[in-house]
RNA sequence: GGCUCUAUAGCUCAGCGGUAGAGCGCCGCUCUCAUGAGGCGGAGGUCGGGAGGUCAGCACUCCCUAGAGCCA
């Protein structure tokens, strides 16, 4: 009999629109899952929707729906999200699945029968959007810390879920279950958790009705979290799931760690129900190092993440980029860079050259050239990687078999060979590498590997269609616009999401390197005397101290601004190795520096409607010849 | 306030008792089968600060500083 292996994600919250949150947690289910299936394992992979909650209810009763047709219309956005992104479940569950609710009511009477669960009131301010009570030190200017709303002031009667009874059981199950609690550096915060105490937990509402009514008091539905769990345990209870239970694997945001570490094993207990084996948080994604919050429209959502380099970069990008387990950073830049240099350049252009290698030579196995594998060693680092769920170190694994394989052709140069039965056994070996390559990849970027087994398994190999197009980015020429400021970046990163920041920051200005700015001599010159030129009415003559450099003429079109008498004593800054130029017969052995403003618009500054112009000065007494750098 | 974690090359991070590593970026050289691809080489760090034990510390212990997270 076939290995079982049971993963799922969270289920979401359908009225949040699907964003690179959701998609992490799914992609990350999926690649786990297609890998199992790789090993010969028999995988189910659920994922699904919580739609039940106050939260859902009043949205609906805004929209003006009933609270399950509103969730029905709702649900179409996840599983099209799923389809983009290739991922490939096996059960889609909702909360309102009858077949859960009747599993969540059958395991809320086993916990009642068994005393765990009893009547009590509960008071306390109330967040909706949350779901959750919160304390006074909690809240922001009386509203939730979270949601910024006001909080409604609750008392309810309630049936009560008797945590306090686990705290030593849980304690006792993460010690003789060591990977349960992970990774690992996660474990000991709630460990440290439950020893300070468990309180009892409110898992009954009688404020709305949109939920599982509990069996022995229909007047109360189910807490979010005690319905909400269970969609794991409900998904398996049909009779050819049941081989599925306990779970291998949770796989979650680090939001919701406490509660699949704490209630979850809890609930299970009392119910007498086999614990999973693993629940596995991982990190967030900043944008551009910066929280990725709602509110300020800085949600990367699935098809701006698939526009920029297509779906397998993607999957890709996020597994590839960031430690699984810990935080990481999104940006437009940093995703087209791992798409061009990773994914084009090497295992793209690998393809590309062997494919096109076959196609002029052909490729044949032989026993007189013995080749080494290229790849044998890799295959256990990383089917070790993935089996510890650290995916980021997987594909580091796979990309230093990629390295080596295109080295391996720099080596023997295939193209080069003259003896044809060597030649094809060459180009044999390459595409047993390039095929196990793809075998590896394949549950990262599924597509992509099939593409690249359709190229290589047949009789006539042909030349690669191009798998990754490169993206272009602005590096046109070697010395001039190679830095991309950060505010140009910034401006990418939010044009892909339909904003514009109204500044033009380094739009259109050539960039320059520091080497370049380094062939300027700047210099510190005191002005010793200013005189008029004849026939110039915008021109001084003056003359300068430069230190070191001794006395220079330079002609400067400041007249409108300065008196001449003003600017004598003053402390200027200049190009000291300008190329002299002759102006109204005079030679100008340099130029100073001076700020103007253009034609002022009366909007943008109001006080100074006209052209103004400030000679830059050092703001303190510093030697005439001083360098400026 | 308590607890946990982090601090190593310009950037992202690995190393965790025996003369500092990778990728990206940068600089130089080079092949030409290939997607302005591939390959080779180089520059760049007194491993946050201080103290302690060790023959020996970036790695261990303690203190300090800074940052992140969790809790109350």
């Amino acid at each position: 009999m076939k290995e079982k292996f049971y993963v799922t994600t969270p289920i979401y919250y359908p009225n949040d629109v699907p964003h690179i949150g959701h998609a992490y947690t799914t992609i990350a289910a999926d690649i786990i899952a297609r890998w199992n299936k790789l090993q010969g394992k028999e995988v189910f992979f659920l994922t699904g929707t919580d739609d039940h909650g106050k939260k859902i209810a009043n949205a609906a009763k805004k929209a003006g729906k009933t609270p399950k047709q509103f969730t029905d219309d709702l649900i179409p956005e996840f599983k099209s999200a799923w389809k983009k992104l290739n991922i490939d479940y096996d059960k889609f569950i909702r909360t309102t699945d009858t077949d859960h609710q009747k599993v969540v009511q059958k395991v809320l009477q086993k916990c009642f029968d068994k005393g765990d669960i009893y009547k009590g009131e509960y008071e306390g301010l109330y967040c909706t959007e949350c779901e959750a009570y919160y304390t006074e030190k909690d809240l922001e200017d009386g509203c939730c810390p979270i949601h910024k709303k006001p909080i409604e002031n609750l008392k309810e009667e309630t049936y009560f879920f008797k945590l306090s009874n686990y705290q030593d059981k849980l304690l006792k199950f993460y010690e003789e279950n060591p990977n349960f609690i992970s990774p690992k550096h996660r474990k000991q915060e709630i460990i440290n958790r439950v020893k300070e105490g468990l309180r009892d937990l409110s898992i009954s509402r009688t404020s709305f009705d949109w939920g599982v009514p509990l069996p022995f008091d229909k007047s109360h539905v189910a807490y979010v979290w005690f319905d909400a769990l269970f969609n794991y345990y409900s998904a398996t209870q049909k009779k050819d799931k049941k081989k599925f239970w306990p779970t291998d694997l949770h796989i979650i945001g680090k939001d919701i760690f406490w509660f699949h570490t704490v209630y979850w094993p809890a609930f299970l207990m009392s119910a007498g129900i086999k614990l999973p084996k693993q629940v596995f948080a991982h990190g967030w994604w900043t944008f551009n190092k910066e929280k990725i919050s709602k509110s300020r429209g800085k949600v990367i959502g699935i098809d701006e993440l698939i526009k920029i380099a297509g779906v397998d970069s993607a999957r890709y990008f996020l597994f590839r980029e960031a430690s699984f387990g810990e935080d990481g950073d999104f940006s437009r830049k940093s995703l087209i860079d791992r798409h061009n240099n990773e994914l084009a350049d090497k295992l793209g252009n690998l393809v590309s050259r062997v494919s096109g290698l076959i196609e002029k030579s052909g490729c044949e196995e032989s026993k007189k050239w013995k080749l080494p594998r290229i790849t044998s060693e890799g295959e256990g680092y990383v089917n070790k990687y993935i089996k510890n769920l650290e995916l980021h170190k997987a594909l580091n694994a796979i990309f230093i078999y990629i390295d080596a394989t295109n080295k391996w052709i720099q080596e023997k140069k295939p193209w080069g060979i003259k003896n044809e039965s060597e030649k094809k056994a060459v180009l044999y070996n390459l595409k047993r590498e390039i095929l196990k390559l793809s075998k590896l990849l394949s549950p990262f970027i599924p597509d992509t590997a099939e593409k690249i087994q359709k190229i290589f398994k047949t009789n006539k190999i042909k030349k690669a269609p191009i798998l990754f197009q490169k993206i272009e980015t602005q590096k046109p020429n070697k010395h001039l616009n190679q830095t991309i400021s950060k505010e140009s970046e910034a401006r990418e990163n939010l044009g892909f999401l339909g904003k514009q920041i109204p500044n033009k920051t380094m739009e259109n200005v050539s960039t320059i390197q520091f080497e370049d700015f380094t062939k300027l001599d700047l210099r510190v010159a005191q002005i010793e005397n200013a005189e008029n030129i004849e026939g110039a009415d915008k021109l001084y003559k003056l003359s300068l101290d430069v230190g070191e450099l001794g006395k220079r003429t330079i002609c400067a079109g400041i007249k409108e601004f300065y008196k001449a008498d003003d600017l004598k004593g003053k402390k200027i800054i200049i190009i000291a190795n300008l190329a002299p130029r002759k102006l109204r017969g005079i030679e100008s052995q340099g130029m100073l520096l001076a700020a103007s403003s253009k034609e002022g618009s009366p909007e943008s500054c109001p006080s100074r409607a006209k052209k103004t112009l400030s000679l830059i000065s050092p703001d303190q007494d510093i030697a005439s010849g001083s360098t400026v750098g």
